[in-house]
DNA sequence: GATGAATGAGTGTTCATTCAT
DNA sequence: CATGAATGAACACTCATTCAT
């Protein structure tokens, strides 16, 4: 049933078709057949949106960031503390989102960061993503830090964040936000002190 | 021309041309017959030795974390000082070790991880690995501190450790072993003064 | 924003788009969307006007046909020296008109003679056009040649003007003219000498 | 069954299919699947032995080639006469044997003439193909006449000779020899007549 | 009159695996 | 021990065609 104006329809449809099909086969086994099954439309019309399968793949990536930097925005507009400690903890909090540490979720940027190592276009977009981490939480570090402290207070967190995410994804559990937090929080925490 | 004894030469010999095609063009791309032409043998040697190609893979990911253990091993043997505070950083050093932030390493384990989201027997290898590495550093923080404060920050420094791991790994560049150490070190220090 | 009328200027829109198409990339290449892409309007369209892709090869050939004949034609017709010679003559220019030995008109000459092997449509139109060269030549050299004389020559003839052609088609070259007329006008002496 | 040694075997095994596939169906529709079948091998067989479907093509067509060469080189050595006549007439008959002016036989090199076009490694062949011809008539020319009309009776017989053979294979009859011949030895008299 | 969304069969190609030699 | 011939399913992608709008 052809329609005009399908266009935004269909791409959000076959991005979500892409994360469920990684997530319950991997992204080697998420054949473009697979995704079109589970979307319920034929194979063909993936080329017709995405021109083709790295295409899709991309988009999906893209829209993944999108939803991270959406709610990683939205905790530190609702702040009413406007001290960098409460920022730290939005942006972490952001991370540790409950749309971020589902199954799905965690097997699909797994996929494409192992997928980015030999595809410049998504590695372009996955460089992206790790720098816009480290530059939110520099930003707020430099407000109470010397510049070499609060980049390696960056660095630090950032990599603190991604490590917990990870060790999370690979711990075959379900992701004990709580306590991620918690060990976050203390490094905040920790790096903050060394102000005063 | 038959030989004895060629079983641990073919196998050290067709893990290594695994290593070196996942290095160059991802797990994806790395066929049998990519590896076995790497390897200069012919394909069907492969299913000789290992099964299947999943065989070959879970061989491979078996000798990386081999080469990870003897490593962080090597390094707490050799230590002179006993306090938790240097065999912490025995820890750390071993999972920095060259032999494991070199781009070959580096792709390979972050390939294997991705596949060990759908891959029962990677994925219980890999468990086997994050364990160690919580279990070896749970250890030595007991020494110094609290159970709990312990097993928190045994937790907080293998995500930091895999963290900065894998920021490295993404990001393109060498990785950029002295900054990971002082981050990580900083880390110790600042989980060891809460011990009074 | 239909219009009326637009048939006959679709048509011929279409038809230049295909000849453009089968010059760039080939017959084989030439796909309904390239065509369409070519002629600035929608894929749909071309069944709407030409049934298939077929009824729309058959049209090209045709409108290819009815421009060499009316070379020919404007040439015989132009003529002040009715003698065999000059019509002969004139035939022969106007198979190798310039727009007969454009890089197009060749490519796609060919195309379709190949095409025709396995397709009666095309067959049909080939043989009108193979025939109507032959029997072209064949009435000129009548009126000086005795009948079984006037045949071989008008085979001939056809044959080394197809074979200039198609030699010339082959060559990757630009069609040297001056040079196939030569040949060619010399087989045209040749025959009629054989009058006495 | 695997065997060793099987590819010069299996290789002209599938160029004769791909003949008689190109027979059949014509060169667009000759796919790899309808090659096999024909030839009674799976369709991975093709990429073994061929690396691709141009590669198959390749090699048809160089075996094309083989074969009328050999037919023009026998008939040549047969000669007791050895005059340019009688060379230039072995020549013709050479371009005519009965495996060149086979139905499968012209339709295979009209195909491939038209793929030319568009693939530069079949158009590379066939130009040697083409030079061959015209250097091989050339040469014997050369032995009766002045270079500039050796090389313009090159020429004509060449184009005839094509001319005749693409006629009969577009005319959808049998082809008629003892006419084609008539036509081309009455020109090879013609030309050598200009000796003097 | 014209669009472009949608299909589904078909394409060339790749691949892990098997097995006679 | 080791080869490489052979398979057949799976893959991404293309395409002519249809049809609601």
């Amino acid at each position: 049933m052809p329609k005009v104006g399908m266009q935004p329809i269909r791409r959000s449809q076959l991005i979500s078709a892409t994360l469920e099909a990684v997530d319950q086969v991997g992204m080697g086994e998420a054949s473009i057949a697979y995704i079109a099954r589970l979307a319920g439309v034929s194979n063909g019309i993936i080329s017709h949106y995405f021109r083709d399968k790295n295409g899709l793949l991309e988009a999906t990536m893209r829209h993944l960031m999108q939803v991270l930097g959406q709610g990683v925005r939205r905790r530190r507009a609702a702040l009413k503390d406007p001290s960098p400690r409460a920022h730290l903890r939005a942006i972490v909090d952001g991370n540790f989102d409950a749309s971020q540490v589902s199954g799905p979720a965690m097997k699909t940027w797994l996929a494409f960061w192992a997928s980015s190592m030999h595809h410049p276009a998504l590695q372009r977009l996955q460089r992206i993503n790790d720098h816009r981490l480290y530059s939110n939480l520099c930003g707020e570090f430099r407000r109470a830090l010397p510049l070499a402290d609060a980049r390696a207070a960056a660095r630090g967190l950032a990599a603190l964040v991604d490590g917990l995410w990870l060790r999370g994804a690979l711990s075959g559990q379900a992701f004990d936000t709580q306590q991620a937090l918690r060990i976050a929080y203390d490094y905040v925490d920790l790096q903050l002190a060394k102000a005063g």
